[in-house]
DNA sequence: CCTCCACCGGAAAGCCGGGTCA
DNA sequence: TGACCCGGCTTTCCGGTGGAGG
């Protein structure tokens, strides 16, 4: 008879998982000392019932942004003793003006959980509160995924010329440098009050961060130190990005213990690495909807299928014109006895893939008729054809 | 030089599914 | 139940754009 000790038994080399996992958030956050202590009197006026300035916080995915937000933001509540409210709002989620508001009415106000008031109800309702003398401070993570976020800094700010005691105040975070170009000019400067910037890590800074980590999270003796460090070098030359340093780091212990070793070492780091960029894409595509995916697709088939190629004056070539994936879109649609969309959808289409960096695209420049878009795929289109087609059979 | 090509991408309006309130 | 509200996704409309062709 087997005993349920054998499937249960710990793990050689996992002690404890959710310290490895990117919601994690240590204690003692390494070489972010300056950003939080400066974060921390930023925000320390509300402790005194003023109103602290807006803050925008710019840094690269993995650079420690919302985990010392997070922290200082813990920090905050264990002295704000109702004087003051903090919410951290994700805006991939909240992502209009609407959703925002909802979430702070949620937030701040017991009570407040019914959706299909409109917007002028919900902003009256957070006045009459935060009238009472209440400041609230609302951190707006991945603050360049709001629509209309124009509409909602100026509701923000007029509610603050119309309280007489009380107000809000916004913390916007934000990895992309671009995005404040096109916002309103007025926007800008409510927005940009305060500016701090997390720069991306160092190799020595990395390995430093995974070495804390893996103390906590793995078995003792279950990794060599050399591997740590080399999973941090190899982040540190991509990105400077703990998170992925981390997935790598998960992936190699994962590999070790299936491979039912009681250690991982450099060779299994180096091999995690080309798991962590598969993955990377895989989740991309997972959360694709599906004339995406479709799309994807039929650039994967066609750079296969040796079609028409465009070459760049700088040598590049393999590109492939906008015009002939659209007829692969459509025929691939007629395949899948789904009704396929207009070309204008199609384009928006190319453009969200492109951000995502599944492809990329160049505009046609000489030797080229008219004026379009050539396309060349970012990963190699077996691995992507196999991704999707999984995907696209329901 | 003018016109055509083969697209590009913003704005606005429409549709749909899911929700609330009285 | 009907009148609203929201967000997401489309389609329609339409004014660009830069090189090729004549």
């Amino acid at each position: 008879m087997p005993s349920f000790d054998e499937f249960i038994s710990e793990s050689r080399i996992f002690k404890d998982r959710d310290v490895l996992s990117p919601h994690y958030i240590p204690d003692t956050l390494h070489f972010r000392d300056h950003q939080i202590r400066e974060l921390m009197s930023s925000l320390a006026p509300a402790l005194m019932g003023k109103k602290p300035r807006n803050t925008f916080i710019y840094g690269k995915t993995g650079t420690g942004k919302t985990c010392s937000v997070k922290q200082v933001s813990r920090k905050f509540d264990e002295k704000a003793e109702g004087k003051a409210r903090i919410v951290y709002i994700n805006c991939r989620i909240h992502n209009k003006p609407y959703r925002v508001m909802l979430k702070v009415a949620k937030a701040v106000m017991e009570g407040f959980d019914k959706q299909g008031y409109g917007l002028p109800h919900i902003y009256e309702r957070l006045l009459e509160w935060a009238g009472t003398g209440k400041q609230v401070l609302i951190i707006l993570d991945e603050i360049d995924m709001v629509k209309n976020l124009d509409e909602l800094l100026y509701m923000i700010t007029r509610a603050n010329d119309e309280l007489e005691a009380g107000g809000f105040s916004v913390i916007g975070i934000s990895n992309k440098l671009l995005f404040k170009e096109d916002l309103d000019p007025r926007s800008k400067s409510s927005l940009y009050e305060r500016e701090m910037v997390f720069p991306p890590y160092t190799a020595n800074q990395l390995q430093k961060i995974l070495h804390q980590r893996a103390e906590l999270g793995f078995q003792p003796g279950s990794f060599t130190s050399g591997a740590i460090n080399l999973a941090g070098a190899i982040a540190a030359q991509e990105s400077g990005d703990a998170r992925y340093a981390l997935k790598i780091l998960s992936r190699a212990a994962e590999m070790a213990e299936e491979a039912d070793k009681g250690k991982f070492t450099d060779a299994e780091v180096k091999a995690a690495r080309e798991l962590v960029e598969l993955d990377i894409v895989r989740e991309a595509i997972d959360k694709l909807p599906e004339n995406h995916q479709v799309v994807l697709y039929a650039v994967a088939r066609l750079s296969l299928s040796g079609s028409r190629y465009a070459r760049l004056d700088d040598g590049d070539d393999g590109y492939l014109f906008s015009g002939e994936i659209y007829e692969e879109y459509t025929s691939l649609c007629k395949k899948l006895r789904k009704p396929p969309k207009t070309a204008r959808s199609y384009r928006s289409y190319l453009n969200d893939l492109e951000m995502l960096g599944l492809l990329t695209c160049v505009e046609s420049g000489k030797g080229i008729r008219g004026h379009t878009k050539l396309i060349k795929l970012g990963h190699p289109p077996r691995e992507l054809m196999k991704i999707v087609s999984k995907h696209l059979e329901e």
